[in-house]
DNA sequence: TGACAATATATCATATCTGACATATTGTTT
DNA sequence: AAACAATATGTCAGATATGATATATTGTCA
């Protein structure tokens, strides 16, 4: 596992769509760090679609400006859990979740 | 949200599957819980398929046959990250995952 | 430029999750 | 029945996530 590595890596720049193997990542490390980053994008994709601001995604959350910031830029703090719950808060379906995770792109390295 | 109440619904019988319309669930905490539900059935079936005992699972996982019983239980406890880190350990892909997600029946109720 | 809104980053106390362990229950084989 | 393997349930100390808060950065408009 080793969560430090992991979390080294993600603090920073990562973005960098499909997180594959970098520094000695397990395919399941990968994958892992790879939905979350979608889900990531996917929150602020339909946070901004819907014209709200951070602050307004966290007062309807219940949370903070800060935590929703962190949401999105995929910080190693922040569960899948509230990614997922914040993504249902904002109207996502399963079927949506569904479409998010399996909507990633093979990145090409530069 | 109120944590409590799910936690104590979740507690006492679910499995019923499609946790709809119970007692006062928003949409949202019914597609949370109900996601739950089916990665924790997903989980015992990918188990089982492999005949790995609980134990070997957890050792796998390097944690402990209780989590492991838990998980597959759907317990309050256990995080929607823990399930989907093992369910990639079990080799599941995104792709499996979003089948997953999206493999929920309605119930009918009794 | 300054003033303002939105977003990002840092820190921290508390809440929640986790692995470990003990023990109970269930299931199978003899 | 006993003996055993697998699974379930309860508890708890330590680990991780969370909301809150403060502050910094970025962007936009006058």
């Amino acid at each position: 596992m080793n969560k430090a590595k992991r979390k080294r890596l993600e603090r920073k720049g990562w973005k960098v769509g499909g997180a594959d193997e970098f520094l000695g990542l397990s395919p399941e490390e990968s994958e892992y760090i790879e939905l979350k980053l979608e889900l990531s994008r996917s929150l602020r994709e339909r946070r901004e679609a819907q014209r709200l601001t951070q602050t307004d995604l966290a007062e309807q959350l219940g949370s903070s400006q800060s935590r929703v910031a962190k949401m999105e830029a995929g910080d190693p703090s922040v569960s899948i859990d509230l990614l997922i719950r914040s993504l249902f808060s904002l109207g996502a379906t399963k079927r949506d979740l569904a479409r998010i995770i399996t909507a990633s792109k093979k990145s090409k390295a530069a």
